[in-house]
Parts: C-alpha cells; sequence; structure tokens
DNA sequence: TCAAAAAACTAACAAAAATTAAGATTTTTT
DNA sequence: AAAAAATCTTAATTTTTGTTAGTTTTTTGA
C-alpha cells in the first residue's frame, strides 16, 4: 500500500501542504486538482482527506504563513534604531531572499489569493493593506527627513513588491546570475531610484 | 428574446472578449465559467457559441492581441534617433499607459497565459523570450556607452515589467494619484535608478 | 414581403471536479 | 500478541463545467 513518507520532523500534512505550493505556483490554484495533487504526492485522492479538511484548507494554511512572516519581520525591523532607507533596503532583502528560498510559497502567496473564501479573503485584504500603509509610512518618513526623494509613498511600494515578484522570472531562466548578484542589482536600482539628489 | 448589444464598429464578438477580459481579470480564467461569461454578456451561455469557437479562444485573443501591440511598438521605438535610456523611458511610458488605459486586457494578458494552451503557448513564450532579449539588449547597450551604470540587464527588464505590473494596485486603490502622476513617479524611480553615476 | 442568414433559446451530454462513506490494511500502543 | 489508532483504497455522490443539437425568433436585404 503506497504511503506518505515523511522527513523528519515533518507530519504528513506538512508534506501535503508542500507539494500543493508546487502544484499551485505551476497550474494555478484552480487548475490543479486534488487528482494531481494526490499524484505528486503518492497516493489516492481520497487518502488526502486523512490529513487535510478541504483543498482551500491547503490554501489559506500557505497563504498566511506567509503573510505572517513578513508581518513579524517588518515589526523587528521597524523598532531598529536605523534610518528609513536603512529599513526600506532591509524589508527589500528579505522580500528578495524569502523569494528566492520560499518561491513556491510565496509566489503562490502572491498570486492565488483571489481563490481564497471569507473570512480569510478579508482577512488577507486586510492584513495587505495594512502591510502597504507601513511601508508607505516609513517612506514617508524618510521623505520628511530628506533621506529619500519627494514622491508618492504608495507608488514605491507597489513598485517594490512587483518588482521582488519578478524574481519569478529570474527562478525560471536558465541562464542564472547568482542569488548574491541578483540581490545587488535589485538593491542598486531600487534603493538608489529612491534617494534624494544631494 | 435577449440581445447583445453593440456599440458602432464593435462585432457581437468583440463584445463578448471584451466582457472575457473583464470576468478573467476578476476570477482568472479557470475560475471565470461561461456561464459567468454569459450572463455579463446578458445572454444564454450556449448564445456565446454563435459568435466564438470555444472558451480558449477568448483568451487566446486577449493574450496575442495585446502582445503584438507592444511588438509593434517596441519595433518603431528602436528605429528611432534617440539614446539607449530614452528608449527604455519610452517603453516605460509605453508600458505604463497601456496598463492604465487597458487594464483589463493588459492584465489578463499578463497574468493568465499560463492557461493557453499548445501551440499558442509555446508561441506565447517564445514571443515574450524574445522581447525581453530585446530590451535587454538596448539595456546593454546603454550601458556600453557608460548612460546606464554596470548592472545585470536581465535583471532590470524583470524589475521593469513586473514593477509596471504593480499598476494593478493603483487600479485598485481609493485615494487614487492622477494617472500623469503616477507615470511620472514610475519614470523617477527606475529611470533614475539606471543612471550611470557621474 | 418573403426567404435566407444571424442570433437566440431550451435541453441535454459527457467529463472533471471536490468530497464522503465504508471497509481494508498497516502501524502504534498497551 | 491483541486492541486501538492511523492510514490508505475503492466506489459512489453531487456539482459544475464546456460544449453540442435542435428549434425558434429576429434581422437583413433583394
Amino acid at each position: 500500500m503506497a504511503r506518505i513518507k515523511t522527513e523528519k520532523n515533518l507530519s504528513r500534512k506538512d508534506v501535503i501542504v508542500s507539494k500543493a505550493a508546487t502544484l499551485f505556483r505551476e497550474k494555478g490554484y484552480k487548475a490543479a486538482s486534488m487528482r494531481d495533487l494526490a499524484e505528486s504526492v503518492g497516493v489516492e485522492a481520497a487518502s488526502l482527506y486523512n490529513h487535510i479538511k478541504s483543498k482551500s484548507e491547503l490554501l489559506h494554511e500557505l497563504v498566511f504563513s506567509v503573510a505572517n512572516k513578513f508581518v513579524l519581520k517588518l515589526d523587528e525591523i521597524e523598532s531598529e534604531p536605523i534610518s528609513s532607507l536603512q529599513k526600506m533596503e532591509k524589508i527589500l532583502r528579505f522580500h528578495i531572499s524569502e523569494m528566492i528560498n520560499h518561491y513556491e510559497e510565496v509566489y503562490v502567496s502572491d498570486r492565488e489569493w483571489k481563490h481564497l473564501s471569507d473570512p480569510y479573503l478579508s482577512n488577507y485584504q486586510n492584513q495587505r493593506r495594512v502591510y502597504r500603509k507601513r511601508l508607505a509610512a516609513l517612506i514617508e518618513e524618510g521623505i520628511r527627513i530628506k533621506e529619500i526623494k519627494a514622491i508618492d509613498a504608495p507608488t514605491v511600494v507597489l513598485i517594490f513588491l512587483h518588482a521582488v515578484s519578478g524574481i519569478e522570472s529570474w527562478h525560471r531562466s536558465t541562464k542564472k546570475i547568482t542569488a548574491e548578484e541578483l540581490e545587488q542589482n535589485m538593491v542598486a536600482i531600487l534603493i538608489d531610484g529612491l534617494k534624494a539628489n544631494k
């Protein structure tokens, strides 16, 4: 009888969630069927339900675990005694490294949250709005002390977040520069683009 | 009997394609059903098939009409007698204005192309690859003549294209800056971020 | 005005989807 | 080694999906 093989410290549910992340990234949440998932896990579709409640549970577990991680990191960075621009750079670097090292989960969380259902959906949209506002506030602080050029803060946030999500293309590309180089390049363009002209 | 109402110069098929764009953006291609589409057009689902061949036809018509427009514009800009950085700025501005003025179509083309089926899928992926290479070549030229800072060109392309797709958030936001301001802000960050330090 | 073409409707199909029920088998615990 | 718990399977159910067939209604143009 086929059995889900777990590595140390991982529950069978963890394995399923992780495979789901890959599948949701590849095909999108709606196009990925429970049968696809079962196959990739190596078991019959019905067997999955011994470990999870529903397909949608998979999505919201993925989405919220990623979202929580970013919120926690922002809490941490916000309280550090460094300048706004330095905070933005740290946040940017964190986004980049998460996107590189936890590609599947972050990508799914970014692109597939639309398919959450309430109350998760409104909840997520709320978290997202608050997160962006906090970033914008950081930028506005930088503008106030003339460290950052006078510019619309929400627009900066939007550029930052979406630029990072472009790392998707980097993942797919064959001739890759290294992760460090990628990070360095992104910081060079985006942070330099923010700096006030002195 | 319900009838699809057309405005001047628009075929009934055009109306369907346009409504499909909105629907595909809102729910995603897979989650949008032909019955949803029929309702939004104001007709029974089966009636749609007097005008279109299939659901997938809707997607590839949308995707390729957008893709072609961008390729044509790139042809045009490439042949102008201006510097590489100026060309990049023009392309960036074109992307921004297309995203603002043809939001639904551009967004769908950007996010839902995964659901194309062959031969359209490989075709599209090819076009996309070529397009990005042309942009990268433009940037490399700018680097060579020291107009643009030494930086990985494909990374720049990736940041540019994805930053533009972030205009999605602008569309959704309630307190909007004007389209002109948005464009100005994006150009300020991204083009400034490229300039070689003199 | 009348025939042909275009566009709509109702009804139905087949395929695929998520999920459940009931029972068999394996693993863990005592 | 027996009992309990966990895990997997087969089979079935219910919904939803894209699409087709056949027919009726509306529009067009000679």
